[in-house]
DNA sequence: CCCCTATCCGGACTGTGGTCCGCTTACTGC
DNA sequence: GCAGTAAGCGGACCACAGTCCGGATAGGGG
């Protein structure tokens, strides 16, 4: 829709765009995240992620279901609120961090580097990661987190075949379903870093 | 539990072993078996699979859906012997045909081969792999077929850093939730074939 | 031909993720 | 303060995967 030179609404329209950026939140939805969210980091703590239903955590928070469910959409959706945090502390690190993880060092070098610091990342948060990925099938893909590992990858893969393709590929051997196996299966996480780090080394070298 | 020298019932026994190695199914069972497949064959390729229930699956079939559950456990199993007999031709291929995909080849050549094989399987199948894969979490590893395939790669990875590891990373490549995805985003099926192929040459270079 | 029982059937039932909508309440402008 | 209203609430509700068990039956033994 395209609206030609109703100027007062224009300038309204700005304003409030300009003004309330994020519609801002009422106090008692705010009070209720911070419950849910408080609630919901205990009881995955406590009887591990996959034991705990959506119904357990709004009744620990004391707000009804409906209310988790607006909040953060589905399951996956909650742990990716939990995981938020540390999200950004990687992806700052990437984007304006010290070398080689951020900006200076050569691509090659920074691939390995953010890679290594994935691994860490998946081993401190393997069940929420894995809740986040798996809750839905495709759910990795579509969210905004990997979108961005997946163009700092694409960018630092290029001029290497299939850039695109590359970034894909070398994400998945940091699946957090595939690393649940391995774990299982006995892998220590040193082992698997060695493994993604020397996948890495070759596909890049 | 042990038991000593009841002869008759040694002999009883061992004779019903040898006799009724598969117990012998029931007409009946047969009968619904093959209505069960047979619808579900028709509904997914109808509808799609996501969009196929399994009350839907054992309506059209005509049985209860008890049935359908103690036949193929759960949806992924329903999937898997859906896709039983190509992926039986695949293994057949690979155990005992010819050269490269069958033994006789060199161990990198066998393993692009299989890998590209692998690719043709999954472009005919996505749907129906993806489910088999994706029903519950770590559903994809647990499969037979996976450890299959697993076990065929890592000894033609033999050699290289950690097999185990490596074999479990290229099977990545092949994941049918990925690669769904990079359908949705425009892929072709040669280019997510050509970027398999490279990375393996790279990874087995 | 009939009986006996291991096998199988099927649909009512449960648990869980996710939706919906009438009611409530925090904020806004007066 | 107060009224109007949009944002938020919450629990009843739905869909679907998967379980269970009382009843039915195929098929072998007599």
């Amino acid at each position: 829709m395209v609206r030609l030179s109703s100027t007062l609404g224009d300038v309204t329209d700005e304003l409030q765009q300009i003004a309330s950026q994020p519609p801002r939140e009422r106090a008692d939805a705010a009070r209720n995240r911070l419950r849910v969210l408080e609630a919901a980091a205990r009881l995955f703590a406590e009887h591990g992620v996959e034991r705990v239903t959506m119904d357990a955590v709004a009744q620990a928070a004391g707000v009804g279901k409906g209310t988790v469910f607006r909040r953060f959409g589905d399951k996956s959706g909650l742990a990716l609120a939990l995981l938020d945090e540390r999200e950004r502390e990687l992806q700052q690190a990437v984007l304006s961090g010290e070398p080689p993880l951020g900006p200076g060092a050569p691509a090659k070098e920074r691939a390995l580097a953010f890679l290594d610091a994935y691994v860490s990342y998946l081993a401190d948060h393997l069940e929420l990661i894995r809740l986040s990925e798996t809750a839905t099938p495709g759910a990795r893909y579509r969210i905004g987190a990997y979108r961005f590992w997946h163009r700092h990858l694409a960018i630092l893969c290029a001029g290497t075949g299939d850039p695109d393709y590359l970034a894909h590929a070398l994400l998945g051997t940091v699946d957090a379903d595939l690393a649940t196996v391995l774990r299982e299966e006995g892998y220590t996480w040193e082992r698997i870093r060695r493994g993604v780090r020397d996948l890495a080394e070759r596909v890049l070298g």
